[in-house]
RNA sequence: GACCCUAUGGUCUAGCGGUUAGGACACCACCCUUUCACGGUGGGAGCCCGGGUUCGAUUCCCGGUAGGGUCGCCA
């Protein structure tokens, strides 16, 4: 029989970066063993529940690529779904849980209390013995009640108000579903006796059970809602590339042990299996995890281009897109810039950062006339003997002519001999050498005035995108801030 | 408090009875370069502690310590 595998997320607003790896490695192993991912929906504790909040789960998946084969199609629990064995909203699944609710009390499994605290419950009389748990990562686990558990085994499986509580569902709807693999967090290791023991009520063998690390912060500590990192939106928001996460979360807790860091999915599809992954927990390390955004950053969009040379590579839309977001959302007022300006801004950026968030900061000064100047670098560069040397600098690209339609433009140009990155460095070397210094000491003041910091794009590029008429009122700006 | 899991550099990990303990991120230095980034090269940094078992333990066993988890009318 293939293995049916299920995620069971509950909708609580957010989708936990560890609940994404989880959903990771159920797809993993449905898709290493050509069985069935199934996506559940949790959301028994009806106060919480929107169909918000679930589409921030069915959101996050897709933008893992993370397909289930069943499962819900939309955030509405009463909506449509895909499989036979739905509904996948626990909220739709009342009478499901009644049928099974009844066979447990008929059959002396459970009871409904008559008085005391938990009055009008249902409570499952638990086994007084240790449970034996054969786990596909953690081995076998011989689960001893706590002493608590030693006064009152039981617990509850129905609430006074007639709602079923998690250990009663969660077990009849693995069964029901015919789930035979559950993978899921370590932090329900404990919890797993008391499913065996449901199973066992209902006179089925339970699934196999692979309980996986925990990922916590980078400092050793649990990572909850609020530390920075912990939800999956953060990630879609920052503008990490999905496959970087995805290879990222795929090394926490699982090792390809070949030494290899960067691997396509495919590839990992096809060695992953349950018991090699680790049973300790796992920091999470934002800084790997942006090194490897790079990587995939760079291959994407590695090739550096400009208005002069070839056109971009064909399928980069996305790189411009993202870019585009990425400095929207801190304020850039980039739609006041023509489309080709923005692009060919972007391009001289490729290959540059490692997140998208990086962006605003690094390319800021083509959508501002307001530089501000480094000051430190100010204080280094800005120095009565430069400006001489600037002013030299500002009278050779003084004589070579603007491009057509200049700065608004972006890609009109003039027959070889404009406002271009090859001129523009050629006129920069050439003041160099009547000047009898090296290329460094035009460059450095050349830069910061015109992007007010001391590292960016490649300056001549980055002059050619800018335009003769804002690249000369610039430089004229910072000789003004320099004294003689 | 009880119960469960875990323990290789700062982090992710390979190794699991005899290794110069391997790789990656991060860090430092140098090279490349118009800056930054990339890419090179080199470097510092590790088997939690104590007992066993063994000719020999990072590797096996026990204890301790530390971290994490669970004991809910949350999931």
């Amino acid at each position: 029989m293939k293995p049916r595998v299920r995620f069971a997320p509950s909708p609580t607003g957010y989708l936990h970066i560890g609940g994404a790896r989880t959903a990771l490695f159920n797809w993993l192993y449905a898709r290493h063993t050509g069985g069935t991912f199934i996506l559940r929906i949790e959301d028994t504790d009806a106060a919480r529940n929107s169909q918000e909040a679930v589409d921030v789960i069915l959101n996050g998946l897709r933008w893992l690529g993370l397909d289930w084969d069943e499962g819900p199609l939309t955030g509405d629990a009463t909506g449509p779904g895909k499989g036979s064995f739905g509904p996948y909203f626990q909220s739709q699944r009342t009478r499901i849980y009644m049928d099974y609710m009844q066979k447990l009390l008929s059959g002396g499994h459970a009871y409904e209390v008559q008085e005391g605290k938990d009055e009008g419950t249902i409570k499952f009389k638990m086994q007084r013995e240790p449970v034996v748990i054969q786990d596909l990562v953690v081995g076998e686990v011989v689960r001893k009640l706590t002493d608590r558990e030693e006064v009152d085994p039981d617990f509850i499986i129905r609430r006074n108000d007639g709602v079923p509580v998690f250990h009663f569902v969660n077990v009849v709807d693995d069964l029901q579903m015919n789930i035979t693999h559950v993978i899921r967090g370590e932090d329900h290791l404990s919890n797993t006796a008391k499913h065996i023991a449901l199973f066992k009520a209902f006179g089925v063998p339970p699934p196999h059970y692979a309980h996986i690390p925990l990922i916590l912060n980078n400092d050793g500590s649990k990572m909850s809602k609020r530390d920075f990192g912990a939800s999956l939106t953060t990630y879609i928001e920052e503008g990490f590339l999905p496959e970087a996460v995805i290879n990222y979360l795929c090394l926490l807790g699982w090792s390809p042990k070949n030494n290899r860091e960067i691997m396509p999915l495919n590839e990992v599809v096809e060695l992953f299996d349950l018991p090699q992954i680790l049973r300790h927990n796992a920091r999470f390390d934002m800084a790997k995890l942006i090194w490897l955004n790079g990587k995939y950053l760079r291959e994407r969009t590695t090739t550096t281009t400009t208005t002069t040379t070839k056109p971009p590579p064909p399928d980069n839309e996305d790189f411009y897109l993202l870019g585009i977001s990425a400095l929207t959302r801190v304020g850039t007022p980039v739609e006041k810039f023509p489309l080709a300006y923005i692009r060919a801004a972007l391009d001289t950026c490729r290959g540059k950062f490692k997140t998208f968030s990086e962006l605003p900061a690094y390319a800021g000064f083509y959508f501002t006339d307001k530089i501000e100047y480094d000051a430190e670098a100010a204080k280094k560069d800005f120095v009565p003997e430069n400006k001489p040397r600037l002013e030299k600098l500002r009278d050779a690209f003084a004589k070579i002519p603007a491009r057509l339609g200049d700065s608004s433009s972006g890609i009109t140009e003039l027959e070889g001999g404009g406002f271009l990155a090859a001129n523009l460095e050629a006129a920069l070397k050439e003041t160099t050498k009547a000047l009898g210094v090296k290329a460094g000491v035009l460059v450095h003041p050349c830069r910061l005035a015109v992007t007010g910091k001391t590292s960016g794009p490649s300056l001549y590029h980055l002059l050619e995108v800018l335009g003769k008429e804002k690249v000369m009122a610039r430089i004229e700006k910072a000789l003004a801030n320099m004294t003689s």
